[in-house]
RNA sequence: GGAGAGGUGGCUGAGCGGUUGAAAGCACCAGUCUUGAAAACUGGCGAGGAUUCACGUCCUCCGUGGGUUCAAAUCCCACCCUCUCCGCCA
């Protein structure tokens, strides 16, 4: 959520930030509603005032013994009243709020302008994509020649998009979560956390899922309801929701692997094939809660924490500065990394860093007391993945496939293999 | 799932329906004292919001949501959560 207090006092110029992400702000009912707004709130809370004083000369008078009941005559209506006015500014801050929850964060100024993906800018490239002297294969077919990738019997267990992996190719999905874990908690100075899969409504409001995305997602029945974590970001960066932390506390930095659930709505015909867009997913999480001076810093970090895994993977991959139009909702500024998939002859997504700044930390409540002022403050948070795992699974085995359809395994994995060199 | 107890400020913990945003203690901050620290003493010390150039004034918040009342932390209802015991279970 953006602050209220900005797009009140700027809106002209909040709005020209918006169109540049391609969203027009409805800048009329804005400001008419606040007109609204204001005009009940002061309204309704002189007529609160004078409630409370005379209900307080009530209780005053009637502890002295005097007559109460002229007193009483004189606050007949204020109740209804009061009651009518409440009701009506209720109306209005709900519709505002509403309008309010619906507006994305404003792109950062380095962010690049752009309408779509296709004015991403590339901001570095590490790797050379290895020439093959054969033809190289998917992950699909690879998978299914080694016996280790059963997309068939997931369609039988559960229907498209979702994936059975067996023998070594799932222990390599298990070697890969360890040894991303292990190398963010040992090299990058994060906090291993186990989490809920199963989260609450306000949970998904904090982060931004909620409401505008809700169709992204899988819930479950009955009460009370939850919904299936469509990513660790949402319970790692609610953990600080409603919280005042101390200035020493920060940075936070978190990780974690979960599975990650996500419906696909929208995505039909996109990516069917394989491993690249499913159901559920496992990922692993990086987390960062930070004061805000130190964010910007903290989305390079972050950034390269995630480019880490790629190169000891041995994988090549370009960062791309996600243009204006292209950032997601919450984000102020987002790199994703894009490995280079050569069953696919492209570089496709497998991790996104962003900053949101204040925008989730508004709506999660999330602070820190601020130790120049005493005050509680808004923090910022960020997050990226490091890495997809499924994805990783497959930039691993296209990257790494050998003539004979055998996959060579990085040296870092190796330990996490049994010391293992080759999946044939 | 059943029975009971309980949810008050950063923490502990008081609080007959009326002058309680909330006693007291701890913690914290500032000052006095001290070479310095500690102790002692003095003072300050919740969050959010409206309005104002500002000083200030006002509103809301005692798990959440309703209700009763001129007036609710205090009474009533529902729900959520925590703890204890029983049952079931990995």
């Amino acid at each position: 959520m953006l602050d209220p207090k900005l797009i009140r006092n700027n809106l002209d110029q909040v709005a020209e930030r918006l169109k540049g992400r391609g969203f027009m702000l409805d800048t009329r009912s804005i400001e008419r509603l606040e007109s609204e707004r204001k005009a009940l709130q002061v309204r309704t809370e002189e007529l609160q005032a004078q409630r409370n004083s005379r209900s307080k000369a009530i209780g005053k008078a009637k502890a002295s013994g005097e007559d109460i009941q002229p007193l009483l005559d004189q606050v007949a209506g204020l109740g209804a009243e009061l009651d009518a006015a409440r009701a009506s500014l209720d109306d209005v801050q709900e519709r505002l709020g509403d309008l309010l929850l619906g507006i994305p964060n404003l792109p950062d100024e380095s962010v690049p302008p752009g309408g779509d993906e296709s004015q991403n800018l590339e901001v570095r490239r590490w790797g050379e994509p290895a020439a093959f002297d054969f033809e190289a294969s998917d992950h699909v077919d690879l998978g299914a020649a080694l016996n280790g990738l059963e997309l068939d019997a997931a369609v039988k267990l559960s229907g498209s998009r979702f994936a059975v992996l067996r023998g070594p190719l799932a222990r390599l999905q298990r070697a890969l979560i360890q040894f991303m874990l292990d190398t963010h908690t040992a090299d990058h100075g994060y906090e291993e956390c186990y989490v809920p899969y199963l989260v609450n409504a306000e949970s998904l409001r904090g982060t931004g899922q909620l409401p505008k995305f809700e169709a992204d997602l899988f819930a479950t029945r009955g009460e009370p309801g939850f919904y299936l974590i469509p990513t660790a970001e949402v319970p790692l960066t609610n953990l600080v929701r409603e919280q005042i932390l101390d200035a020493e506390q920060l940075p936070l930095r978190l990780t974690a692997h979960t599975p990650c659930f996500r419906s696909e709505a929208g995505s039909y015909g996109k990516d069917t094939r394989g491993l690249i867009r499913q159901h559920q997913f496992e990922k692993v999480e990086m987390v960062q809660i930070v004061r805000p001076e130190t964010s910007w810093e903290a989305l390079e970090e972050l950034t390269a924490h995630a480019e880490t895994i790629l190169q000891r993977l041995e994988l090549p991959y370009r960062v791309m500065a996600l243009c204006s139009g292209d950032i997601g909702f919450s984000a102020a500024k987002t790199y994703d990394l894009e490995v280079w998939l050569p069953g696919q002859q492209a570089y496709r997504e497998i991790s996104s860093c962003s900053n949101f700044v204040d925008f989730q930390a508004r709506r999660l409540q999330a602070r820190f007391r601020n130790p120049d002022n005493g005050k509680p403050e808004l923090v910022h948070t960020l997050n990226g993945s490091g890495l997809a795992v499924g994805r990783t699974l497959v930039a691993v085995m296209e990257n790494h496939q050998q003539r004979d359809g055998s996959i060579r395994i990085p040296k870092v994995l190796q330990p996490y293999m049994n010391g293992q060199t080759v999946i044939q």
